[in-house]
DNA sequence: CTGTTAGCGCATTCAT
DNA sequence: ATGAATGCGCTAACAG
């Protein structure tokens, strides 16, 4: 019924080794038994047998890209960037030649789910593995985290890290691509000082999250520079990456301290609901208060006002883990890299009027 | 080395028949015997060999989930929830029981990416594949794509689709959900018109593509119904579904016709861009310009002011194609089912004032 | 450059 | 309810 590799060598009167090394292009051939093979597999319309070659071969084609929130495009963004390096232009038959088959999977930014998508990338024995993304700090899932990925690294699967810091203890991780969250919070919050502002409340995100934590250690070590440390737990609101939660920490936050003059937020999408709220409070951006965000995503720029932000290559980080992640591009010295934050000053930021 | 069922089996003290059969649980095991082997699975820290149990059950737990575009949040979306109902919810050990690996694939909108895409699938024996999204209107590549399907549903992948219409000529499609975007774009279009604007602008999604004709077709069964049809070519502007674009074309249609009062863009993405546009030409939104989108992300109810436009229950069309997908819900009658668009009226359309 | 020979690790008959 | 035997389709030595 289902036409095997064998077929194929019986029409094109070659061994059926023949047939392997032709579909793999990783030996020499003549290159008219390569073209009587080529006509047979057209011909007979045969598809490679992934499974069956991934045994025989101890490895197979995929590659996994772990996300926390498929529908954020901060992850979309390097997924997408990281796919098109790892899946390879396609050669425009729809033939599929050597290509790796890139996919990426949602943890939702549950720990379980990350283990769990972990342990069937192992069981299909993924080539390369690429996490993006802030890690959570729970020591547990952390030691969890590093044993899995020391297992997959021993079965010869590759990892990369895309805007995640290294592990601590584990030299598994063959590149660790780093965004420079800390010094990009502190460069926006210094901004914001140097407006003018003395008061700035911060809406971070969910605790326990390096990103989280990077983030606003950058702003408390600007705040502390300014001598404008002290009363951190009333400027202070956590809660998830998302819009609506931006919403309500921000109305909690002018709530407990009305003399605000900015409010920073953890990443855009947290901005763009604290922007709501700050108008649903009936006052003006910037006129009666900044706003601020991170990341630089697409939306941010049409924003109104425009959203001063930190900006991330999350394009060209989500590139250079692909080509990584695919042996295209060697390793930074030390297996990390860190990669620069840049401040953009838009109309969402200005001196306090009061 | 790498621990294999045999090993499991040994220490387990039974046969690898009987390992292989709890690790499956669709035999009957005597309890004590499977805690045994559970015991053991757990001491060698085992890992179920993917390849080679696909290869000798002829079929695999992947699960493919193709998209256009996947840093846009309207994939990201359908995606997320699609695989949030195949992946299972896991059983917080990490430990991967019978779970599908649902994996998305980016074909970034080309043709020649999306039939490679498939290959791959279809040499992994994918357990099944979900299509989102609106299909291209080649001829040629939806030929291609047919035959491919047909193939795929032939070795036992079940297919799905969500958000993209019924393929004409093939029954290897199990379920087709589809968005009901010409009616959603007609009662957009009514709106603008109850509201008094006769020159209303259209900013189109890219040529031959299924969604951007049938939201065009119901853009204009409105504009005939209230016989405001006549000068389409200058009102209408193609792109692709991006902001970039939405600013380019609506400055080229505010040009070529500024006495628009309304520019409708093909989704809310390109409606951001338009927005921009309307702005940078010195115009009001909605006092000189109305503006409307398409799709109900989540971020346009946050510009300013919120944004008119059509929502999609993308997150509950996806659950569903992935239920579909996994054959826990039963098609529909006829396995296509349109799925309701409902108009959202919001700050940016308003009568217009001249 | 090409053919021959062995498994890869597991699911599944068929027995018992 | 469990064990023994067979083959899934392919790649990788090893020869030639």
């Amino acid at each position: 019924m289902t036409v095997t590799l064998a077929d194929v060598a019986a029409r094109a009167r070659v061994s059926p080794a023949t047939v392997s090394r032709v579909l793999n292009g990783n030996y020499p051939v003549a290159s008219s038994t390569r073209e009587r093979v080529l006509r047979a597999v057209d011909e007979l319309d045969y598809v490679l047998n992934g499974p069956a070659s991934s045994l025989a071969a101890a490895t197979s084609d995929l590659v996994g890209i772990l996300v926390n929130d498929i529908a954020d495009p901060f992850f979309g963004i390097m997924a997408g960037a990281a796919q098109s390096e790892i899946g390879g232009p396609g050669d425009g038959s729809g033939r599929a030649g050597g290509e790796k088959l890139a996919v990426v999977c949602n943890t939702g930014g549950s720990p379980e789910r990350e283990l769990t998508y972990l342990t069937l990338l192992q069981r299909q024995r993924a080539a390369a593995v690429v996490l993006t993304g802030g890690a959570l700090e729970d020591p547990a899932h952390q030691a969890a985290m590093a044993a899995k990925l020391a297992k997959l690294a021993d079965a010869g699967t590759r990892i990369v890290f895309c805007g995640r810091p290294p592990l601590p203890d584990t030299d598994a991780v063959a590149a660790a691509l780093t965004f420079d969250n800390r010094g990009g919070a502190r460069r926006l919050t210094e901004h914001l000082i140097a407006l003018g502002h003395r008061r700035i409340g911060y809406v971070a995100g969910p605790l326990e999250r390096t990103t989280t934590r990077h983030r606003l250690e950058g702003h408390r070590e600007a705040m502390a520079a300014a001598g404008l440390q002290g009363d951190e737990e009333n400027l202070t609101e956590h809660g998830p990456y998302d819009r609506g939660s931006g919403y309500d920490a921000t109305r909690e936050l002018l709530r407990r301290a009305p003399d605000v003059t900015a409010v920073v937020a953890a990443n855009d999408t947290v901005a763009l609901g604290a922007c709501a709220a700050v108008r649903d409070r009936g006052l003006r951006i910037p006129e009666d208060v900044s706003v601020a965000g991170f990341d630089d995503l697409p939306f941010s720029v049409d924003a109104v006002p425009a959203l001063t932000t930190v900006r991330l290559p999350l394009f060209e980080a989500g590139a250079r883990a692909g080509r990584l992640a695919m042996g295209k591009e060697t390793p930074p010295p030390g297996g990390i890299a860190t990669i620069d934050a840049e401040l953009m000053e838009r109309g969402s930021t200005a001196p306090p009027s009061h």
